[in-house]
DNA sequence: TTGAATGGTAAACATTGTTCAATTATGCTT
DNA sequence: AAGCATAATTGAACAATGTTTACCATTCAA
């Protein structure tokens, strides 16, 4: 294996990655262009075609990474001692703060899309996959005895919902700050949504 | 006015935006080029660029057009007779049916983002208060003797998860169809959402 | 009819993603 | 140690993007 720098193929990639998160968080996902990583880590577009597909596959790598730091922040605040329903409004707040702390990379997160024909990685979609995952265990300690169906249709709904919520929270400022914050929102939504949730269940 | 053509500015405005709107809805938001709405209504660059601020102006009347689309469905399904809480879950769908039949022009409206130091024109905000306007209308119907700060918050809140299942439903399909239609979601939000809501108000 | 103003064009510029032939450095073999 | 094969790296090239502008053409008013 011949090399000119001291650089491996991981480290090389490692490098880019790190470029590019930086970028993200600075410029923005517009920020990020094939030149601009390759001049931040010492070498040229050729070599970072090499080591990558295309950009957006450079692109994936960095927003992985964020979901990655989202994935560990979660899991600590599911990990604190306290009751189901508590928990998950504990979730959502962080999933919020990460969104309102991380705005660009949260943005670059669910804004970036892939071209025609390329597909989602495994270990993309992995990260993804966990953060359901997550939740759904946070749900089922709510109401341990309802079926799995049952779990995962309310997970979903209610994750969709606190997605919208830190959405529409970034960028566009839908909300008038001097009238609700979005954690009195997300604290509205978690509540009523899972206290019916809960009710219906006790009556079957 | 000297013209060499029979088009009025209004004439040739109105011909970009149609073409613009053709774009999105054939290739998506990423298939719009100047050059490519230039050449569709027989123009140039140049021309286009003495109508239009930038590209992003033109887009943003493309996707106000298809808000206004949106927005008059929403109004139709408001206006059919029913119970206030029927009202709302048939408003929700007509929203997630929109996305569903118009995917890539509902991608456009939330996945343009303005470059720094652009704001949106009064006439674009326009077009999502009136949005917005009509949910708060509607909640007010289901609980009319809460205050106007609590209908506001529970509009929000409730639309922003809409939002939030109308997103997760379109491209990223992050339901494997067997378990759940995005329709069961929508149903079981919007029901658990506001009996819980309504029913904190006529404890008070 | 002539002149001024407007409409429209085409070429240019910078920047994007992406490719690829040429070059250079490395490791292995003899 | 020399040479060779292989891999790494470059830099130029291509097409397409947004945007600007000098220039040409047409029309209306005088």
């Amino acid at each position: 294996m011949a090399r000119r720098n001291d650089h491996t193929r991981e480290e090389i990639q490692g490098m880019a990655i790190d470029a590019t998160r930086t970028l993200i968080a600075t410029e923005g996902l517009e920020g990020v262009s094939a030149r601009k990583v390759a001049q931040q880590i010492g070498y040229t577009v050729g070599t970072l075609y090499q080591n990558f597909e295309n950009i957006h596959e450079l692109i994936l790598h960095a927003n992985a990474f964020s979901l990655t730091q989202l994935l560990a922040a979660l899991e600590q605040a599911y990990h604190q001692e306290s009751k189901p329903m508590q928990r998950i409004i504990r979730i959502a707040n962080t999933y919020l703060d990460f969104g309102q702390m991380h705005e660009k990379q949260w943005a670059a997160i669910f804004r970036h899309t892939l071209p025609q024909g390329f597909v989602m990685p495994d270990w993309y979609q992995a990260r993804i996959d966990a953060l359901f995952s997550l939740i759904e265990r946070a749900v089922w300690e709510l109401a341990p005895g309802r079926d799995k169906k049952q779990i995962q249709l309310a997970s979903r709904t209610l994750w969709s919902s606190v997605h919208g919520i830190c959405i529409l929270n970034i960028g566009n400022k839908l909300y008038s700050d001097n009238i609700a914050t979005p954690q009195t929102l997300m604290q509205s939504l978690v509540t009523h949504y899972l206290n019916a949730w809960v009710r219906e269940g006790s009556k079957a």
